[in-house]
DNA sequence: AATTTAATATTGTTAGACAATTAGTCAATT
DNA sequence: AATTGACTAATTGTCTAACAATATTAAATT
């Protein structure tokens, strides 16, 4: 009776305030502490086994994150979710993604460019094997590397920044099963314009792969569900 | 004898993290917490007349901003500058920048465009005028208003979050009076790019102004001396 | 001089307290 | 009945004082 998502315990001290945002964090992203909960200090602090000045200092981080905003005498509530803030993340993917393979189609960074190919070609093995769910993990993967082969970490560090409010998105959203096969011919070309060092071609095709990520989230059934209720 | 860049006092408690994390973040950026320099919790609070608890709380906050660098058990240290952090920031300026530019070409915000051809013109009459401090001020205002064309909060927040880090540059850099008059050009060709709807072309013309920035820091005296001391 | 040992300082956390502010309750008034 | 208003409770924000764990520094020893 009692339902599966009820919110998980905090693991164990070896009390950091980073260990609990890291929980908190994941409470958040992963639904259990919904778009709008107010976080009650020393509830939390009760249920966590730490007093208040650690969990405090964690809320501090989380808040840094954008997953909950601190409002003066009124506490930390988790930050809700609009269609508005999900745009304006594909926006910074495309920005942070085009910018990355512009530049590493400059740079060319053999070893990544290999990790990419190989990747790639792990990608289209799993379509094969219709295992969606390594599919998508592998994808968050390449992604990652494409990133990272721009050989610039605070590129990689905002890029998580991103990452991280995006994947509240796509736990309400679920994945979508039919862009699978179509992104791997993507990723191709995207890998061929980059080695051929075409900066510009490269950018362009990440740019609308990424555009095409919007569509296929604008038109799946979790999607219109989404963008309908929260107009 | 006393020079005159001792630190200055925390000007006066309505006591909010928030307040003691620009305090510190402004005394970082400007230099007066020197990169390496420990902040010890019980000293600056004293100083700042507050406890300990607020103040580390104020630290994690510069600490997300990354002006500071929090190691276990051994407190908060100034981070350090570097060439190759520069050359980063300046790599997100034109992905961020870029980016906003061929957005705004395409979603064609009139207000904003006008603003930005106000502040061009403003630009011009400063160099007529000699009056560098006011053109540098200015022309910060107008990369600003080039990001907000865009329309995207997040592309914004992300764009602040790297001015501040690019602020302790400038600040140790100082300004090149010979790159206004080019600029202002380059800002006239970048604004009739967007206003004719040229996307690409507004990007790389925005690229390549950023990179005769990087050129100007790298050519001029101090931005030598400052590369030569880091390698 | 180099290494080990002891003393000191600093961080990380806890507990309990309190003022300031907000949220919730319930009666009085319109 | 609904709205207002005062009262109460709950929550945040801060402080002090303390302590264990870890780092840093100084002294002592080899």
């Amino acid at each position: 009776m009692s339902s599966a998502s009820g919110p998980t315990d905090f693991p164990r001290p070896d009390l950091l305030p980073e260990r609990l945002a890291e929980w908190i964090s994941g409470e958040i992203v992963a639904g259990r502490f919904p778009p709008g909960e107010r976080l009650v200090e020393h509830a939390l602090s009760k249920r966590c086994n730490v007093s208040r000045v650690p969990l405090r200092e964690a809320l501090r981080i989380v808040a840094a994150q954008g997953l909950l905003i601190l409002e003066p005498h009124r506490g930390a509530v988790v930050t809700p979710l609009s269609e508005s803030e999900l745009r304006e993340l594909f926006d910074l993917r495309m920005a942070i993604e085009g910018f990355a393979a512009a530049s590493a189609a400059r740079q060319q960074p053999a070893a990544a460019f290999a990790a990419l190919r190989r990747m790639n070609a792990d990608l289209d093995e799993l379509i094969q094997a219709e295992d969606y769910e390594r599919y998508y993990a592998l994808a968050a993967e390449f992604h990652d590397a494409l990133v990272a082969a721009a050989q610039n970490g605070l590129l990689v560090e905002t890029y998580n920044r991103v990452k991280i409010r995006f994947r509240r998105y796509q736990a309400v959203l679920a994945n979508i099963p039919h862009l699978p096969p179509r992104s791997v011919a993507e990723h191709t070309r995207i890998l061929a314009a980059m080695e051929a060092g075409d900066a510009d071609g490269a950018r362009a095709l990440v740019e609308a792969h990424i555009r095409d990520l919007v569509d296929a989230y604008g038109q799946s059934d979790a999607g219109r569900r989404f963008f309908d209720q929260a107009s």
